[in-house]
DNA sequence: TGTGTTTATGCAACGAATTGCATATTCTGA
DNA sequence: TCAGAATATGCAATTCGTTGCATAAACACA
């Protein structure tokens, strides 16, 4: 499982906090790995256990204390272990390619409006990752976490745009094909 | 959850046993929603549950019976409400983009053989495609279902050629990096 | 003064998915 | 003739993921 690996890479760039980590599984390592901070927590759990990374409470005034996670060397050893093995390809789900395949017991119009929305989804990743590479990876920064994150904006910008044009070659399709009258 | 709709969708074409719908499941309609021989099993007895497909066994000599499901009336009504509510978003699980988020903690050579397996598992996975295209999809069959399987595999052939395209790009990046020196 | 949002953490229950095992027979090729 | 693949089904255990709930305080706004 990657999840655990997901929280160790990210515990590499600073130490952070079950809600930190929350955050930025929204916010930018999320996009290409999603959890919830159920999962989160749950999995910082284990990985407290097997020693991966160490947690100390800080206290706030007002505010319940924050309990922030450090990698530990063992963590860092865990995550080259991983890092040298290869995954698996991402296993696919897809509700609407599933409503495609029985096109003839599916309600048309309403699939022409799952296909807009999900056009809309897309395109909405979409800027978002544009707004991320214009206010982040525009610059000059040349180490390698850096392009690392340059190089998987880039990838998710190839990868929605290609999604947004299919997606709509598939409306045109259908719409095709109700003109023909099936 | 979509796989019970999966499996309601491909009994819709004709009646099968678990064995059939395994197959099913990796040769086609598992291109969209990957699904084991034992998650079809356990599903197909919750269907059962709901009266939404009935069992028979029949006899054969010498094999193990075969136990043929057929949706009912009752199935087919689900498959349409199921079809008229918009589905979820795919949730994304790659860990090749952890890899790249963690680029400075990871093994240059390790990441570029997972690329190159990466890129094979997509050329192969579109030659598949390519293959069921000309050997099913090259003709002049009209009707709904044919329609929509024929634009499924379109989309996923353009997905996969993407997909090709900027792994491709991604490993190119990375040479040049390794090549800055970094 | 109250309502809602943000910060911050976590349990409990359930449902989904994976992994490993188990059985039993026919057919194919070495 | 013997090994192994393909046909055919399924249980059990575990892990992963989601949903709903619960707590607790600061802060913004109307």
């Amino acid at each position: 499982m990657a999840l655990s690996e997901a929280i160790l890479v990210c515990l590499t760039d600073r130490p952070m906090s079950g809600y930190d980590l929350a955050k930025t599984f929204d916010a930018s390592i999320g996009f290409f790995w999603r959890a919830s901070h159920q999962q989160i927590y749950r999995e910082l759990g284990k990985l407290r256990e097997k020693g991966f990374v160490k947690s100390q409470e800080i206290a706030q005034s007002g505010k319940p204390n924050r309990i922030v996670h450090t990698i530990t060397p063992a963590g860092a050893e865990a995550v080259k272990v991983w890092s040298s093995k290869p995954g698996r390809m991402p296993s696919v789900k897809d509700e609407l390619f599933v409503k495609f395949y029985a096109l003839g017991s599916v309600d048309m119009d309403a699939l022409k409006d799952h296909l807009t929305i999900r056009i809309d989804q897309h395109q909405t990743k979409l800027s978002k990752y544009r707004k991320i590479q214009d206010r982040y990876y525009s610059g000059e920064d040349q180490s390698l976490n850096h392009a690392g994150k340059r190089i998987i904006l880039e990838m998710g910008i190839k990868e929605e745009t290609s999604r947004i044009e299919w997606l709509q070659a598939a409306m045109f399709e259908i719409t095709k094909l109700e003109q023909a009258g099936n």
